[in-house]
DNA sequence: GCTTATATATTAACCGTTTGACATATCGAT
DNA sequence: ATCGATATGTCAAACGGTTAATATATAAGC
């Protein structure tokens, strides 16, 4: 593996003049930059980022914790953050926490030591003050996690509207909510509260049931829903926190002979793919994951740069309709 | 943030010692060891792992290649990946690569910039012969890409077996198989040899058609399933090759009036969530990703070490009956 | 002919950790 | 009294690149 001083030994120059030309500091005449390069394809030359992030005391890593890999909504971020972080020139480290505090805080330790360009967060971690933790700029996604670090959202509560008026637009006489853990996520709780604002407004009865943590991770919310439907068997719309859910409930409704959507409708969120492969395909509320990603990595890229004070922002969402409602 | 120099001041012996204790090379008192921890913990110390790697001419980053973080057997890989790389004590560099080889290349040469201690590689990179643009151990998984690397593999072969047995004993007469690109993944295609090997011995007329690389890399599969439901419809048995496609199928014979199962049986491949998401469920071959990911795994810590020279492995596959079939 | 911008060189310190070479000290065992 | 194992210290080079300071040379502009 040729260094810098292969390089500037075959091109009859000094590593501070390849070092110059690389950084794009200083003066570099084309007939030099034409030299250099052309040692530095001979050579294969690939500079060591390891040895220019230790001299700069910063990576170009930026870690993405998320609570799982294996949930389709954090794909669809993941896959999204891995395209913008590497167009702009960074590399992806991911990191799945399962939502434990603890092992967010490892990870936490992990990407400090690994001086880390920034930190995007899409997982768990209540209330714990983050940023001392580490000195890089850190931004959350669908999470608000203290007022010191900033988040990027999706307008949570405008969504459990969306998704409530179009069930009663869709003739619902009565509704029920699905949510997610609302314990790791506080701010899907909004979905909720839209969805509840929304019934009591038009006065239509609803009721509520919230799934567990473990049913959020292992992705099994058989038994939530068919007691749901035991104990109300007059509901007539569904609404749920993650598409998931809503997948499942169409399953059960298919078991139970409970035709969709003639005498259930049902609205997902998250807009993730599963939607369009379900039979019938689910009606959902899209979050605009590509947006979300984009302002955070942005944020970290110019956070990094200081030259931007990243604030928190909220994008709008939209109800897709599809054969479910 | 404070180095090893600080701790060394702190506890009042010299940074060789500290380093010893912490890379557990020669003979540390108890005493000593016990000052310097509590130094550590004073200064809140987290080991410069920039520095460390760079000192060592190798990192703890492994390198994992997929064509895309947004189809969901990737996803399983990538979490399985993580978890067991996090498990050994490294860190996760996701890369994707949309089964471009250019692309690829780049990502190798960025893992290589980055000194990993290796690369698993998913993804597409027929014949090119990466080893050589890396100093690292490699192995790819599911795709045999070159004799010099190392792969680990299902049986593809049997797959195709067993969903072609199981379609004839469940009454099929009329079969049709569905690969994914099968310019992709020249393993995967051992997945139709298999089912055309039984059909034939069997006497069972089939068909077969092959998904364009667009049509992968989008999941977007109807024109191909219409069309060859449109030229046969007297097939009752579809065998495809990925769940993706055969959760498509499902949508169709729906939309077409086609029950399933009793006009039309469907076998996918894989075994992601999704089966057990779709109405009905999906029956399919059942992928042991977690075997595979974490032979993949265990062969770059070995390989680094070089206590073992990494072979080749076949894993076996077997068939999960759900509602399709 | 003087100034200024451009282009490059030399030197050396620095980033934080690892590691080899060598020295020294203690302690129990022979 | 000597030996070997244990426990630590000092010193300094190395990993590969960045960067500041200082110097010099050329060419263009007035």
């Amino acid at each position: 593996m040729s260094t810098l001083k292969d390089v500037a030994e075959k091109s009859g120059v000094t590593v501070t003049t390849v070092s110059r030309m690389l950084n794009g500091r200083g003066y570099i005449s084309e007939k030099t930059r034409a030299k250099i390069n052309e040692a530095m394809r001979e050579l294969n030359y690939k500079p060591n980022e390891l040895a220019r992030a230790l001299s700069k005391k910063r990576s170009n890593f930026i870690g993405l914790i998320v609570p799982s890999a294996s949930n389709m909504y954090f794909c669809k971020v993941i896959d999204c953050v891995e395209h913008l972080v590497t167009g702009s020139g960074y590399k992806l480290l991911l990191c799945t926490s399962n939502d434990e505090t603890k092992k967010e805080l490892e990870y936490f330790n992990m990407l400090s030591a690994s001086k880390v360009a920034g930190v995007i967060l899409a997982s768990h971690t209540q209330n714990i003050d983050l940023s001392v933790a580490i000195d890089a700029p850190i931004i959350s996604i669908d999470r608000i996690i203290s007022p010191r670090i900033p988040s990027v959202c999706s307008d949570n509560y405008q969504g459990g509207v969306l998704a409530a008026e179009h069930l009663i637009a869709k003739g619902c006489r009565k509704l029920a909510h699905i949510s997610g853990s609302s314990y790791l996520n506080m701010e899907a709780n909004k979905r909720f509260f839209g969805f509840k604002e929304v019934c009591e407004k038009r006065g239509v009865p609803y009721v509520a049931v919230d799934a567990t943590e473990e049913q959020f991770l292992s992705m099994r919310y058989e038994n939530i829903i068919n007691s749901l439907i035991d104990s109300h068997p007059d509901i007539d719309g569904i609404f749920t926190s993650n598409d998931i859910i809503a997948a499942q409930v169409i399953k059960i409704c298919s078991k139970r002979g409970i035709r969709i959507p003639q005498q259930m409708k049902v609205v997902g969120y998250d807009d993730i793919d599963l939607c369009k492969f379900c039979t019938p395909s689910i009606t959902t509320i899209h979050q605009p994951v590509r947006d979300i990603c984009q302002r955070a990595v942005e944020s970290i890229v110019m956070g990094r740069d200081k030259k931007a004070i990243p604030t928190s922002v909220t994008f709008p969402v939209t109800l897709v309709e599809r054969e479910s409602t």
